[in-house]
DNA sequence: TGCAAAATAGTACGATCGTTCTATTAAGCG
DNA sequence: CGCTTAATAGAACGATCGTACTATTTTGCA
Protein backbone atom coordinates (compact mmCIF):
# COMPACT_ATOMS: atom_id res chain seq x y z
CA UNK A 1 0.00 0.00 0.00
CA UNK A 2 1.93 2.66 -1.32
CA UNK A 3 0.95 6.27 -1.80
CA UNK A 4 -1.58 6.95 -4.82
CA UNK A 5 -0.01 10.46 -5.31
CA UNK A 6 3.31 11.42 -5.26
CA UNK A 7 2.06 15.10 -4.37
CA UNK A 8 1.70 13.91 -1.07
CA UNK A 9 2.50 16.94 1.22
CA UNK A 10 6.18 15.76 2.96
CA UNK A 11 5.08 16.57 5.77
CA UNK A 12 2.82 13.69 6.58
CA UNK A 13 4.94 11.22 5.04
CA UNK A 14 6.12 9.33 8.30
CA UNK A 15 4.61 10.58 11.53
CA UNK A 16 1.08 12.96 12.45
CA UNK A 17 2.59 16.03 14.78
CA UNK A 18 3.73 18.74 12.68
CA UNK A 19 7.43 19.75 11.72
CA UNK A 20 9.32 17.27 10.18
CA UNK A 21 12.46 18.10 8.22
CA UNK A 22 15.05 21.08 9.16
CA UNK A 23 12.21 23.72 8.66
CA UNK A 24 9.22 24.26 10.34
CA UNK A 25 6.03 23.95 8.93
CA UNK A 26 4.65 27.68 7.55
CA UNK A 27 1.71 29.26 9.24
CA UNK A 28 0.20 28.58 6.09
CA UNK A 29 0.43 25.10 6.20
CA UNK A 30 -0.73 24.50 9.22
CA UNK A 31 -3.70 26.26 9.07
CA UNK A 32 -4.42 24.40 5.63
CA UNK A 33 -3.36 21.35 7.52
CA UNK A 34 -6.30 22.23 9.78
CA UNK A 35 -8.82 23.06 7.21
CA UNK A 36 -7.87 19.57 5.36
CA UNK A 37 -8.90 18.31 9.34
CA UNK A 38 -12.55 20.07 9.65
CA UNK A 39 -13.22 18.83 6.01
CA UNK A 40 -12.47 15.36 6.32
CA UNK A 41 -14.81 15.30 9.55
CA UNK A 42 -17.62 17.50 7.44
CA UNK A 43 -17.41 15.37 4.64
CA UNK A 44 -17.60 12.70 6.57
CA UNK A 45 -20.58 13.16 8.32
CA UNK A 46 -22.21 14.86 4.98
CA UNK A 47 -20.58 13.48 2.26
CA UNK A 48 -18.07 14.88 -0.37
CA UNK A 49 -20.74 16.35 -2.56
CA UNK A 50 -22.03 18.33 0.82
CA UNK A 51 -19.02 19.69 1.65
CA UNK A 52 -19.07 23.71 1.12
CA UNK A 53 -16.29 26.40 1.47
CA UNK A 54 -18.98 28.61 3.27
CA UNK A 55 -20.14 25.91 6.00
CA UNK A 56 -15.93 24.98 6.59
CA UNK A 57 -15.11 28.71 6.88
CA UNK A 58 -17.99 29.20 9.62
CA UNK A 59 -16.38 26.02 11.44
CA UNK A 60 -12.82 27.43 10.46
CA UNK A 61 -13.28 30.86 11.88
CA UNK A 62 -12.19 32.23 8.61
CA UNK A 63 -13.57 34.20 5.28
CA UNK A 64 -14.64 31.93 2.41
CA UNK A 65 -12.33 33.48 0.49
CA UNK A 66 -9.52 32.83 3.11
CA UNK A 67 -10.15 28.97 3.03
CA UNK A 68 -10.50 29.03 -0.32
CA UNK A 69 -7.32 30.58 -1.06
CA UNK A 70 -5.31 27.38 0.32
CA UNK A 71 -6.86 25.13 -2.58
CA UNK A 72 -7.86 27.46 -5.83
CA UNK A 73 -10.69 25.12 -6.47
CA UNK A 74 -13.16 23.23 -4.55
CA UNK A 75 -12.35 19.74 -6.06
CA UNK A 76 -8.82 20.62 -4.83
CA UNK A 77 -9.79 20.51 -1.65
CA UNK A 78 -12.08 17.21 -1.82
CA UNK A 79 -8.86 15.28 -3.46
CA UNK A 80 -6.91 16.90 0.06
CA UNK A 81 -9.45 15.35 1.79
CA UNK A 82 -9.70 12.32 -0.02
CA UNK A 83 -5.59 12.37 0.77
CA UNK A 84 -5.88 12.62 4.26
CA UNK A 85 -8.65 10.25 4.83
CA UNK A 86 -6.31 7.77 2.44
CA UNK A 87 -3.15 8.43 5.26
CA UNK A 88 -5.52 7.94 8.13
CA UNK A 89 -6.76 5.01 6.88
CA UNK A 90 -3.52 3.89 6.21
CA UNK A 91 -1.72 4.30 9.65
CA UNK A 92 -4.71 3.21 11.42
CA UNK A 93 -5.75 -0.30 9.74
CA UNK A 94 -2.34 -1.26 6.89
CA UNK A 95 0.20 -0.32 9.12
CA UNK A 96 0.14 -1.88 11.67
CA UNK A 97 -0.82 -5.11 10.32
CA UNK A 98 2.61 -5.41 9.12
CA UNK A 99 3.75 -6.32 12.42
CA UNK A 100 2.05 -9.33 12.07
CA UNK A 101 3.56 -12.41 9.93
CA UNK A 102 2.88 -12.65 6.74
CA UNK A 103 -0.05 -14.78 5.63
CA UNK A 104 -3.27 -15.64 7.76
CA UNK A 105 -1.91 -13.56 10.84
CA UNK A 106 -1.36 -10.46 8.64
CA UNK A 107 -4.85 -11.09 7.12
CA UNK A 108 -6.89 -10.98 10.35
CA UNK A 109 -4.97 -8.59 12.16
CA UNK A 110 -6.18 -6.08 8.46
CA UNK A 111 -9.83 -7.20 8.70
CA UNK A 112 -9.96 -6.45 12.43
CA UNK A 113 -8.29 -3.31 12.28
CA UNK A 114 -10.71 -2.62 9.69
CA UNK A 115 -13.57 -3.96 11.68
CA UNK A 116 -12.35 -1.38 14.08
CA UNK A 117 -12.02 1.63 12.05
CA UNK A 118 -15.49 0.95 10.88
CA UNK A 119 -17.25 0.73 14.02
CA UNK A 120 -15.85 4.09 14.70
CA UNK A 121 -17.33 5.25 11.18
CA UNK A 122 -20.37 3.95 12.09
CA UNK A 123 -20.86 7.15 13.69
CA UNK A 124 -18.59 9.52 11.74
CA UNK A 125 -19.02 8.16 8.47
CA UNK A 126 -16.73 6.86 6.14
CA UNK A 127 -15.70 8.50 2.82
CA UNK A 128 -14.62 5.79 1.05
CA UNK A 129 -18.21 4.30 1.14
CA UNK A 130 -20.46 7.45 0.75
CA UNK A 131 -17.63 8.86 -1.74
CA UNK A 132 -17.80 5.39 -4.16
CA UNK A 133 -21.82 6.83 -4.00
CA UNK A 134 -21.21 9.95 -4.88
CA UNK A 135 -19.34 9.48 -7.84
CA UNK A 136 -19.96 6.24 -9.04
CA UNK A 137 -21.14 7.50 -12.43
CA UNK A 138 -19.24 10.87 -12.55
CA UNK A 139 -15.40 11.45 -13.95
CA UNK A 140 -12.93 14.26 -13.02
CA UNK A 141 -9.71 14.09 -10.90
CA UNK A 142 -11.94 13.71 -7.48
CA UNK A 143 -13.25 10.30 -9.18
CA UNK A 144 -9.81 9.31 -9.70
CA UNK A 145 -8.09 10.27 -6.81
CA UNK A 146 -10.93 8.75 -4.74
CA UNK A 147 -10.54 5.52 -6.78
CA UNK A 148 -6.83 5.08 -6.82
CA UNK A 149 -7.03 5.52 -2.88
CA UNK A 150 -9.98 3.07 -2.87
CA UNK A 151 -8.30 0.07 -5.13
CA UNK A 152 -5.18 0.74 -3.59
CA UNK A 153 -6.43 -0.27 -0.11
CA UNK A 154 -8.35 -3.00 -1.73
CA UNK A 155 -5.18 -4.37 -3.69
CA UNK A 156 -3.29 -4.41 -0.43
CA UNK A 157 -5.68 -6.46 0.96
CA UNK A 158 -5.87 -8.67 -1.68
CA UNK A 159 -2.00 -9.04 -1.65
CA UNK A 160 -2.43 -10.10 2.14
CA UNK A 161 -4.72 -13.06 1.25
CA UNK A 162 -2.16 -14.02 -1.82
CA UNK A 163 0.70 -14.34 0.63
CA UNK A 164 -1.48 -16.75 3.09
CA UNK A 165 -1.83 -18.78 0.24
CA UNK A 166 1.91 -18.85 -0.55
CA UNK A 167 2.50 -19.31 3.31
CA UNK A 168 0.45 -22.30 3.04
CA UNK A 169 -2.59 -20.75 5.51
CA UNK A 170 -5.10 -21.36 2.62
CA UNK A 171 -6.32 -24.50 1.07
CA UNK A 172 -4.64 -24.91 -2.84
CA UNK A 173 -7.92 -24.29 -4.33
CA UNK A 174 -8.92 -20.81 -2.50
CA UNK A 175 -9.36 -18.04 -4.74
CA UNK A 176 -7.76 -15.12 -3.28
CA UNK A 177 -9.82 -12.68 -5.59
CA UNK A 178 -13.20 -14.62 -4.29
CA UNK A 179 -11.81 -14.56 -0.84
CA UNK A 180 -11.15 -10.51 -0.96
CA UNK A 181 -14.55 -9.95 -2.53
CA UNK A 182 -16.26 -11.81 0.60
CA UNK A 183 -15.22 -9.85 3.18
CA UNK A 184 -15.41 -6.70 1.27
CA UNK A 185 -18.28 -7.86 1.60
CA UNK A 186 -18.73 -8.20 5.03
CA UNK A 187 -17.45 -4.53 5.91
CA UNK A 188 -20.07 -3.10 3.15
CA UNK A 189 -23.01 -4.88 4.85
CA UNK A 190 -21.64 -3.85 8.40
CA UNK A 191 -21.13 -0.23 7.65
CA UNK A 192 -24.81 -0.16 5.71
CA UNK A 193 -26.81 -2.40 8.51
CA UNK A 194 -25.10 -0.17 11.45
CA UNK A 195 -25.09 3.47 9.73
CA UNK A 196 -28.17 3.51 8.15
CA UNK A 197 -30.47 0.53 9.67
CA UNK A 198 -28.95 1.03 12.87
CA UNK A 199 -29.26 -2.84 13.45
CA UNK A 200 -27.01 -3.44 16.77
CA UNK A 201 -25.84 -6.89 15.89
CA UNK A 202 -23.98 -6.10 12.87
CA UNK A 203 -20.83 -5.84 14.26
CA UNK A 204 -21.02 -9.65 15.29
CA UNK A 205 -22.38 -10.74 12.09
CA UNK A 206 -19.57 -9.10 10.20
CA UNK A 207 -17.03 -10.97 12.78
CA UNK A 208 -19.06 -14.34 12.26
CA UNK A 209 -19.12 -13.87 8.75
CA UNK A 210 -15.04 -13.72 8.81
CA UNK A 211 -15.17 -16.41 10.41
CA UNK A 212 -17.31 -18.59 8.12
CA UNK A 213 -14.89 -17.58 5.26
CA UNK A 214 -12.02 -18.58 6.65
CA UNK A 215 -13.36 -21.81 7.79
CA UNK A 216 -14.18 -21.98 3.63
CA UNK A 217 -10.37 -21.10 2.56
CA UNK A 218 -8.13 -21.63 5.51
CA UNK A 219 -6.64 -25.19 5.68
CA UNK A 220 -7.86 -27.27 8.82
CA UNK B 1 -43.37 -8.10 1.90
CA UNK B 2 -46.28 -5.35 2.25
CA UNK B 3 -46.44 -1.84 1.12
CA UNK B 4 -44.88 -0.01 4.05
CA UNK B 5 -47.17 3.17 2.99
CA UNK B 6 -51.18 3.12 2.90
CA UNK B 7 -50.85 6.46 0.62
CA UNK B 8 -49.89 4.35 -1.86
CA UNK B 9 -51.71 5.33 -5.60
CA UNK B 10 -54.39 2.55 -6.42
CA UNK B 11 -53.62 2.49 -9.98
CA UNK B 12 -50.36 1.42 -9.59
CA UNK B 13 -51.59 -1.67 -7.16
CA UNK B 14 -51.17 -4.71 -9.24
CA UNK B 15 -50.07 -4.33 -13.04
CA UNK B 16 -48.12 -1.25 -14.38
CA UNK B 17 -50.12 0.76 -17.71
CA UNK B 18 -52.09 2.82 -16.25
CA UNK B 19 -56.33 3.05 -16.24
CA UNK B 20 -56.93 0.46 -12.96
CA UNK B 21 -61.01 1.34 -11.73
CA UNK B 22 -63.91 2.40 -12.85
CA UNK B 23 -62.62 6.03 -13.37
CA UNK B 24 -59.49 6.52 -15.91
CA UNK B 25 -56.86 8.54 -14.56
CA UNK B 26 -56.77 12.74 -14.40
CA UNK B 27 -54.55 14.59 -16.48
CA UNK B 28 -53.16 15.81 -13.40
CA UNK B 29 -52.41 11.82 -12.48
CA UNK B 30 -50.86 10.57 -14.98
CA UNK B 31 -48.25 14.23 -15.66
CA UNK B 32 -47.63 13.73 -12.11
CA UNK B 33 -46.51 9.77 -12.49
CA UNK B 34 -44.66 10.90 -15.87
CA UNK B 35 -42.80 12.99 -13.45
CA UNK B 36 -42.06 10.71 -10.87
CA UNK B 37 -41.17 8.62 -13.59
CA UNK B 38 -38.88 10.84 -14.65
CA UNK B 39 -37.48 12.10 -11.71
CA UNK B 40 -36.60 7.91 -10.86
CA UNK B 41 -33.85 7.83 -13.19
CA UNK B 42 -32.60 11.58 -12.47
CA UNK B 43 -32.16 10.16 -8.96
CA UNK B 44 -31.07 6.83 -9.78
CA UNK B 45 -28.07 8.68 -11.24
CA UNK B 46 -27.38 11.21 -9.19
CA UNK B 47 -28.77 10.75 -6.05
CA UNK B 48 -31.97 11.90 -3.89
CA UNK B 49 -30.59 14.37 -2.66
CA UNK B 50 -28.96 15.82 -6.26
CA UNK B 51 -32.29 15.72 -7.27
CA UNK B 52 -33.86 18.85 -8.13
CA UNK B 53 -36.65 20.29 -8.94
CA UNK B 54 -35.63 22.82 -11.70
CA UNK B 55 -33.69 19.72 -13.32
CA UNK B 56 -36.51 17.89 -13.50
CA UNK B 57 -38.57 20.53 -15.04
CA UNK B 58 -36.07 20.94 -17.82
CA UNK B 59 -36.86 17.16 -18.44
CA UNK B 60 -40.22 17.48 -18.45
CA UNK B 61 -40.67 20.27 -20.52
CA UNK B 62 -42.60 22.31 -17.43
CA UNK B 63 -41.85 24.93 -15.52
CA UNK B 64 -40.49 24.29 -12.05
CA UNK B 65 -43.76 25.57 -10.84
CA UNK B 66 -45.92 23.38 -12.71
CA UNK B 67 -43.67 20.21 -11.39
CA UNK B 68 -43.36 21.66 -7.93
CA UNK B 69 -47.17 22.00 -7.17
CA UNK B 70 -47.97 17.90 -7.93
CA UNK B 71 -45.98 17.65 -4.96
CA UNK B 72 -46.04 20.78 -2.59
CA UNK B 73 -42.61 20.02 -1.20
CA UNK B 74 -39.42 18.65 -2.29
CA UNK B 75 -39.39 16.30 0.51
CA UNK B 76 -42.25 14.93 -0.72
CA UNK B 77 -41.34 14.52 -4.17
CA UNK B 78 -38.47 12.53 -2.87
CA UNK B 79 -40.85 10.16 -0.91
CA UNK B 80 -42.97 9.76 -4.26
CA UNK B 81 -39.65 8.51 -5.57
CA UNK B 82 -38.63 6.40 -3.20
CA UNK B 83 -42.58 4.77 -3.04
CA UNK B 84 -42.09 4.57 -6.84
CA UNK B 85 -38.71 2.50 -6.42
CA UNK B 86 -40.18 0.28 -3.97
CA UNK B 87 -43.09 -0.40 -6.19
CA UNK B 88 -40.75 -1.79 -9.02
CA UNK B 89 -38.37 -3.51 -6.97
CA UNK B 90 -41.29 -5.21 -5.22
CA UNK B 91 -42.54 -6.17 -8.64
CA UNK B 92 -39.56 -7.44 -10.42
CA UNK B 93 -37.69 -9.04 -7.06
CA UNK B 94 -39.81 -10.30 -4.57
CA UNK B 95 -43.45 -11.03 -6.41
CA UNK B 96 -41.69 -13.26 -9.41
CA UNK B 97 -40.47 -15.23 -6.61
CA UNK B 98 -43.50 -16.02 -5.10
CA UNK B 99 -44.27 -18.33 -7.67
CA UNK B 100 -41.13 -20.79 -6.71
CA UNK B 101 -41.98 -23.18 -3.73
CA UNK B 102 -41.40 -21.97 -0.36
CA UNK B 103 -37.63 -22.89 0.95
CA UNK B 104 -34.63 -22.96 -0.96
CA UNK B 105 -35.87 -22.64 -4.21
CA UNK B 106 -37.50 -19.35 -3.40
CA UNK B 107 -34.34 -17.78 -1.92
CA UNK B 108 -32.57 -18.93 -4.93
CA UNK B 109 -35.30 -17.14 -7.19
CA UNK B 110 -35.05 -13.92 -4.71
CA UNK B 111 -31.23 -14.03 -5.01
CA UNK B 112 -31.30 -14.21 -8.60
CA UNK B 113 -33.63 -11.87 -9.22
CA UNK B 114 -32.19 -9.15 -6.97
CA UNK B 115 -29.13 -9.86 -8.76
CA UNK B 116 -30.82 -9.27 -12.22
CA UNK B 117 -32.00 -6.04 -10.90
CA UNK B 118 -28.59 -5.10 -9.26
CA UNK B 119 -26.77 -5.82 -12.54
CA UNK B 120 -29.32 -3.27 -14.27
CA UNK B 121 -28.23 -0.86 -11.77
CA UNK B 122 -24.56 -1.04 -12.70
CA UNK B 123 -25.53 1.47 -15.26
CA UNK B 124 -28.13 3.15 -13.66
CA UNK B 125 -27.57 3.02 -10.04
CA UNK B 126 -29.54 2.05 -6.77
CA UNK B 127 -31.55 4.37 -4.96
CA UNK B 128 -31.49 1.84 -1.77
CA UNK B 129 -28.00 2.25 -1.96
CA UNK B 130 -27.32 5.45 -2.43
CA UNK B 131 -30.26 7.17 -0.17
CA UNK B 132 -28.91 5.09 2.62
CA UNK B 133 -25.54 6.83 2.08
CA UNK B 134 -26.93 10.07 1.76
CA UNK B 135 -29.42 9.78 4.95
CA UNK B 136 -27.37 7.89 6.99
CA UNK B 137 -26.82 10.46 9.88
CA UNK B 138 -30.05 12.34 8.86
CA UNK B 139 -33.76 12.29 10.01
CA UNK B 140 -36.82 13.37 8.78
CA UNK B 141 -40.00 11.76 6.66
CA UNK B 142 -37.26 10.80 3.52
CA UNK B 143 -35.23 9.32 5.44
CA UNK B 144 -37.97 7.28 7.13
CA UNK B 145 -39.59 6.31 4.34
CA UNK B 146 -36.64 4.73 2.89
CA UNK B 147 -35.42 2.63 5.93
CA UNK B 148 -39.51 2.15 5.84
CA UNK B 149 -38.98 0.24 2.01
CA UNK B 150 -35.39 -1.05 2.50
CA UNK B 151 -36.46 -3.25 5.90
CA UNK B 152 -39.51 -4.43 4.44
CA UNK B 153 -37.61 -6.14 1.83
CA UNK B 154 -34.68 -7.29 4.13
CA UNK B 155 -37.71 -8.68 6.26
CA UNK B 156 -38.92 -10.26 3.36
CA UNK B 157 -35.32 -11.88 2.61
CA UNK B 158 -35.33 -12.53 6.10
CA UNK B 159 -38.61 -14.46 6.06
CA UNK B 160 -38.08 -16.58 2.79
CA UNK B 161 -34.75 -17.56 5.12
CA UNK B 162 -36.11 -19.23 7.83
CA UNK B 163 -39.33 -20.51 5.30
CA UNK B 164 -35.91 -22.09 4.48
CA UNK B 165 -35.29 -23.27 7.64
CA UNK B 166 -38.47 -24.34 8.04
CA UNK B 167 -39.01 -26.21 5.21
CA UNK B 168 -35.72 -28.53 6.31
CA UNK B 169 -34.02 -27.60 3.91
CA UNK B 170 -30.42 -25.74 5.54
CA UNK B 171 -28.67 -27.23 8.66
CA UNK B 172 -30.49 -27.34 12.00
CA UNK B 173 -27.89 -24.86 12.97
CA UNK B 174 -28.28 -22.20 10.32
CA UNK B 175 -28.78 -18.72 11.74
CA UNK B 176 -31.29 -17.44 9.38
CA UNK B 177 -30.31 -13.80 10.19
CA UNK B 178 -26.39 -14.26 9.46
CA UNK B 179 -27.48 -15.76 6.56
CA UNK B 180 -29.41 -12.84 5.01
CA UNK B 181 -26.52 -10.58 6.29
CA UNK B 182 -23.75 -12.41 4.43
CA UNK B 183 -26.18 -12.45 1.56
CA UNK B 184 -26.67 -8.57 1.35
CA UNK B 185 -22.81 -8.11 1.97
CA UNK B 186 -22.77 -10.23 -1.71
CA UNK B 187 -25.18 -7.46 -3.19
CA UNK B 188 -23.73 -4.52 -1.20
CA UNK B 189 -20.00 -5.70 -2.82
CA UNK B 190 -20.74 -6.47 -6.73
CA UNK B 191 -22.88 -3.19 -6.73
CA UNK B 192 -19.58 -1.33 -5.10
CA UNK B 193 -17.22 -2.94 -7.53
CA UNK B 194 -18.92 -3.36 -10.70
CA UNK B 195 -20.47 0.24 -10.71
CA UNK B 196 -17.86 2.24 -9.16
CA UNK B 197 -14.58 0.47 -9.36
CA UNK B 198 -15.91 -1.57 -12.76
CA UNK B 199 -14.67 -4.51 -12.00
CA UNK B 200 -15.87 -7.06 -14.57
CA UNK B 201 -15.95 -9.98 -13.06
CA UNK B 202 -17.98 -8.56 -9.96
CA UNK B 203 -21.09 -10.48 -11.09
CA UNK B 204 -19.37 -13.87 -11.02
CA UNK B 205 -17.67 -13.24 -7.79
CA UNK B 206 -21.35 -12.40 -6.41
CA UNK B 207 -22.65 -15.39 -7.92
CA UNK B 208 -19.94 -17.59 -6.12
CA UNK B 209 -19.96 -16.38 -3.34
CA UNK B 210 -23.55 -17.09 -3.25
CA UNK B 211 -22.76 -20.80 -3.66
CA UNK B 212 -20.77 -20.70 -0.99
CA UNK B 213 -22.55 -19.16 1.68
CA UNK B 214 -25.22 -22.19 0.52
CA UNK B 215 -22.66 -24.75 0.86
CA UNK B 216 -22.39 -23.58 4.07
CA UNK B 217 -26.05 -23.84 5.75
CA UNK B 218 -27.95 -25.25 3.18
CA UNK B 219 -28.13 -29.17 4.04
CA UNK B 220 -26.19 -31.90 1.66
C1' DT C 1 -71.33 25.37 -25.03
C1' DG C 2 -70.26 27.46 -20.69
C1' DC C 3 -68.37 27.52 -16.31
C1' DA C 4 -65.98 25.95 -12.13
C1' DA C 5 -62.03 23.68 -10.94
C1' DA C 6 -57.72 21.72 -11.87
C1' DA C 7 -53.31 22.14 -14.02
C1' DT C 8 -49.64 24.78 -15.49
C1' DA C 9 -46.90 28.97 -16.28
C1' DG C 10 -44.62 33.12 -14.87
C1' DT C 11 -42.29 35.92 -11.72
C1' DA C 12 -40.02 37.03 -7.74
C1' DC C 13 -37.71 36.17 -3.11
C1' DG C 14 -34.01 35.12 -0.07
C1' DA C 15 -30.37 31.87 0.56
C1' DT C 16 -26.31 29.55 -0.70
C1' DC C 17 -23.06 28.06 -3.92
C1' DG C 18 -18.01 28.45 -6.12
C1' DT C 19 -15.18 31.83 -7.75
C1' DT C 20 -12.85 36.38 -8.77
C1' DC C 21 -10.87 40.66 -7.61
C1' DT C 22 -9.01 43.96 -4.61
C1' DA C 23 -7.67 45.52 -0.04
C1' DT C 24 -5.72 44.64 4.32
C1' DT C 25 -3.16 42.25 7.79
C1' DA C 26 0.45 39.14 9.39
C1' DA C 27 4.67 36.72 8.86
C1' DG C 28 9.54 36.06 8.05
C1' DC C 29 13.99 37.30 6.55
C1' DG C 30 17.85 40.82 5.62
C1' DC D 1 13.44 47.73 12.13
C1' DG D 2 11.82 47.63 7.44
C1' DC D 3 10.46 45.57 3.43
C1' DT D 4 8.84 41.73 0.60
C1' DT D 5 5.82 38.28 0.37
C1' DA D 6 2.46 35.25 2.15
C1' DA D 7 -1.97 34.86 4.35
C1' DT D 8 -6.42 36.38 5.13
C1' DA D 9 -10.53 39.34 4.68
C1' DG D 10 -14.19 41.64 2.26
C1' DA D 11 -17.28 42.54 -1.27
C1' DA D 12 -19.38 41.35 -5.46
C1' DC D 13 -20.56 38.17 -9.49
C1' DG D 14 -23.75 35.01 -11.76
C1' DA D 15 -25.96 30.73 -11.08
C1' DT D 16 -29.05 27.66 -8.91
C1' DC D 17 -31.77 26.22 -5.25
C1' DG D 18 -36.73 25.53 -2.96
C1' DT D 19 -40.73 27.93 -2.36
C1' DA D 20 -44.70 31.50 -2.47
C1' DC D 21 -47.81 34.10 -4.91
C1' DT D 22 -50.36 35.45 -8.80
C1' DA D 23 -51.80 34.86 -13.71
C1' DT D 24 -53.17 32.06 -17.37
C1' DT D 25 -54.39 28.06 -19.68
C1' DT D 26 -56.56 23.64 -19.95
C1' DT D 27 -59.61 20.19 -18.49
C1' DG D 28 -63.95 17.82 -17.43
C1' DC D 29 -68.62 17.88 -16.35
C1' DA D 30 -73.65 20.00 -16.35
Amino acid sequence: MTSPDATHTPARAAHRPVAASTRALQKGQQTKQAIVDAALTLAAQIGLEGLSIGALADVMHMSKSGVFAHFGSREELQISVIREYYARFADEVFFPALNEPRGLPRVRAMFANWMQRVAVEIQSGCIFISGAVEFDDRSGPVRDALASSIKTWLAAMFRAVVQAKQEGHLRTDADEAQMAFEIHGLILALHFEARFLKTPSSTHRAHTGFEHILARYANV
